[in-house]
DNA sequence: GTCTATAGAAAGATAGAC
DNA sequence: GTCTATCTTTCTATAGAC
């Protein structure tokens, strides 16, 4: 019995070009990383994709984690999630989180990443380090006001939470809501959080 | 790494009692899906936490996906998360997030379950019905005003990215929050919500 | 009712040929 | 630079003894 067939290969035209074999292997873990997540995916499967054998990916990579990491580093560096206007910062995460991307590469990408992958110990420890440098640091360096690392955690987590329930789970409510309806109560809440108006100018002491 | 030699075994005196090892391997199966995701862990695990071997997972259950079916079902049945007095919701939904559940079982474990183990297709297909009927429907009924099934998602999608960053990515700045303000904070968030003051249109109701 | 033993598949990683 | 072949481990699930 053959012990697998090996579906039809995409062999473009890349004979032994080390450069370019790293880099094709990295955009096949990338996208598999973001549609299945860590655990979902085998390096064999990325290989694959790549058209190569899995040996390639631990020759350049290492192993399955570091392929991660190099792949977290390269997603989070140009997804660009936080530069522009800070004024209209509220609209554009609003955005992010209605419109649908199907297949292609979007800046939401991210945080698919980070919330597949998030489960696996290893991962989430790498994932921590760059949702750190390259998310929370961008965004609290926007705001002002008191308590900007922790309204800016908030920020992270409502946009994380939603893409969770629209992607992820396929929440009804959610995936058929109208979509500038709910961009807007979404930008409404952003502004707060973004701007210190929703805090408690109560007078706590201490 | 150490090859797993035997590790002490909670050999409780329960000898050939059908309801109670079952019961048991349910527990164990919850505790494990929360912790550590459907993928996270596997029935030999769960098996023996609960002081049996992996052929009675699937004997009782039938496979480990069905037992992650009625670890779900048992799980959301009796969280209460949207049990009691609708005025104070906000408050304990927001204590929900803030109060730290070290090991113990935990009204917020249900959400800890449906995050870890949501990037697993068939484990999202399950959790995908239990969210709905038993966290949705319940937040859903207790709300007044417009769009309330679009609120009650994100409502829950918050109350989720928050324990996303906060237990399984470790992110600094919330789990360093003063508890007590990081709680205001999110109470005013989850009451406007709640209430209809959130949105655009429509008189107060109370 | 519960076990040991094992089948069968798939995972990550490595040795060595070309 | 890339491959085939293989090692080792781990997984879900099942057959059959007691």
């Amino acid at each position: 019995m053959s012990p697998k067939p090996r579906p039809p290969i995409p062999k473009v035209s890349r004979p032994r070009n080390a450069g370019a074999t790293r880099e094709a292997i990295l955009q096949s873990a990338l996208t598999a990383f973001v549609r299945q997540g860590y655990d979902g995916v085998g390096v064999r499967e990325i290989a694959h994709t790549a058209g190569v054998t899995a040996v390639l990916v631990n020759r350049y990579f290492g192993s399955k984690e570091r392929l991660f990491a190099a792949a977290v580093e390269a997603m989070f560096t140009d997804s660009g999630l936080f530069a522009g206007d800070p004024a209209t910062l509220a609209q554009r995460l609003a955005a992010l989180v209605v419109t649908r991307s199907r297949d292609d590469r979007h800046p939401s990408d991210p945080l698919l990443l980070l919330l597949r992958s998030a489960p696996n110990p290893r991962a989430a420890a790498i994932l921590r380090q760059s949702i750190a440098s390259h998310c929370e640091q961008p965004l609290k360096s926007l705001m002002r006001g008191p308590k900007r690392g922790e309204r800016a955690a908030i920020i992270l987590a409502l946009i994380v939470g939603l893409q969770l329930f629209r992607k992820v789970i396929g929440n009804k409510a959610l995936a058929d809501a109208n979509g500038t309806s709910l961009s807007a109560d979404l930008t409404l809440m952003l502004e707060r959080l973004i701007d210190i108006s929703h805090c408690t100018e109560s007078p706590r002491n201490h």
